[in-house]
DNA sequence: GCCGCACCTCTG
DNA sequence: AGAGGTGCGG
């Protein structure tokens, strides 16, 4: 495949498989083109990410990507004035420089695999069919306020209300011709400024917007952020507000530092807090705890069940969940859960759950996902009401576990479940 | 400390 | 009812 103004970045499949990576819920802000069926056989058989290209705003310019199975493929579209034959080769090599940081290139995908293999049976079972699942390093800001959308929420949604933020509260670095339906016009905006998102009004706006309850969270975050730390950019030769430098800074702080700052933020749970420190702030061993990776936990890791199938998700559930993955993959091991969190989202999305079931066919696998009686113990269909009244009594079964159930210390655990209270009880006292 | 409920909105 | 939760009050 060769593509005209692109260049291109010798990558197999197995360091990075971009439809999934870019759509599976970390980043909300990929666009996609389709291109036209052109009869071209050699195309219409390809992976759908040869048929796609993916396209982000950044500050300066907008990143254009496109994959075949060895090779990555790059462009950047910018702004007037357009870089001179001089420049723009300097300028693509900045692209290069953000792409191997955002994709975390250095990091070697495929020896991670198989060392999670080596130590977890249910990987291993899983890992040939969602190759190349990494974890993004996004920007800080920008995953702060994603996420704060996130709260009972899907990716389609949340993908609309970032979509909304740019349109409305950044202007658009560059308008374009669709480059197949030139009668389009596709206009790209930047991730707003804290500042910006700061303004009083913003919270009332974000409502009529459809924010929902998370309009107020997000305006106040901003505030918070502009209050401690500014609007002014102290660097001018940086693009970034001062609140922006300063949450990229929570890199250099030890996890547990780093997520007390994240969870004084409204909006910003334990769970948000650990996406964040994943996705944004290099923790690669921390795995945030959602519906998904309580259902993998209980369905192949042994982890006990909660009431009837409702998951209330308590502080020492979270903690338990979290420190039986890290015992089982290690150092990566957020990395390791995204690869099943990916994995299970991609095929619910089809026909049920690809690894919270253990049954055989997809009927039964759609059964299982809704957290139907009938999964695992047999019995027979009650209704959500009797269900409701029976659920103090009942325990999910226990799968055999693929590995022994490994004491944990209660030190830290109750360490760790009293953090989010703590941080957050103080924040209301200031 | 822990529990339970409300919260926006859309979808199956 | 539930969705990749969080804040708040008992």
């Amino acid at each position: 495949m060769t593509l005209v103004g692109f260049k291109s970045f010798p990558l197999p499949l197995a360091q990075l498989a971009l439809d999934a990576v870019l759509k599976c819920g970390q980043s909300f802000r990929w666009s996609t083109i389709a291109f036209p069926l052109s009869g071209d056989k050699e195309l219409e058989d390809s992976s759908p990410s040869e048929q796609v290209e993916y396209r982000l705003c950044l500050r300066d310019r907008v990143v254009c990507l496109r994959q075949s199975f060895d090779t990555l493929y790059y462009r950047s579209i910018f702004p007037d004035p357009q870089p001179t034959s001089i420049t723009l080769p300097i300028r693509e090599a900045e692209t290069l420089k953000w792409l191997k940081d955002y994709f975390q290139l250095d990091v070697d995908l495929i020896s991670l695999y198989r060392e999670w293999g080596m130590k977890d049976k249910v990987f291993a079972k899983f890992r040939d069919r969602f190759e190349g699942i990494r974890i993004l390093r996004q920007d800080p800001w920008e995953n702060l306020i994603s996420f704060i959308c996130s709260s009972n929420n899907n990716i389609s949604r949340i993908t609309k209300m970032v979509q909304n933020l740019c349109i409305h509260y950044s202007s658009p670095l560059i308008s374009i011709k669709h480059p197949f339906l030139p009668s389009e016009t596709l206009t790209y905006h930047p991730f707003p400024t804290p500042s910006v998102l700061s303004r009083s009004g913003v919270a009332l706006h974000l409502r009529s917007l459809g924010f929902g309850y998370r309009a107020e969270f997000i305006q106040r975050t901003a505030k918070m952020l502009v209050d401690a730390h500014g609007i002014g950019c102290s660097d001018p030769s940086s693009p970034q507000e001062d609140p922006e430098l300063w949450l990229q800074g929570l890199r250099g702080l030890s996890t547990a530092d780093a997520r007390e700052e994240l969870l004084k933020f409204v909006g910003v749970g334990r769970k948000v807090a650990d996406c964040i420190l994943l996705m944004s702030l290099d923790k690669k061993e921390v795995i945030p705890v959602d519906t998904h990776v309580y259902q993998i936990a209980v369905k192949h890791y042994g982890m006990k069940g909660s009431y009837g199938g409702k998951t209330n998700m308590t502080p020492k559930l979270y903690e338990d969940i979290n420190s039986r993955f890290l015992s089982i993959w290690g150092d990566y091991a957020g990395w390791a859960h995204s690869v099943l969190f990916t994995a299970d989202l991609k095929f619910f999305s089809n026909y049920g759950s690809a690894i919270s079931s253990t049954e055989k066919s997809p009927a039964a696998t759609l059964h299982n996902k809704k957290n139907s009686p009938t999964s695992q113990s047999g019995s027979p269909v009650i209704s959500p009401s009797a269900r409701r009244k029976k659920r103090l009594h009942r325990q999910v079964d226990l799968v055999e576990p693929e590995f022994p159930t490994t004491p944990k210390s209660c030190k830290e655990t109750t360490e760790h479940m009293n953090l989010v209270d703590r941080v957050k009880k103080r924040r209301r006292n200031v």
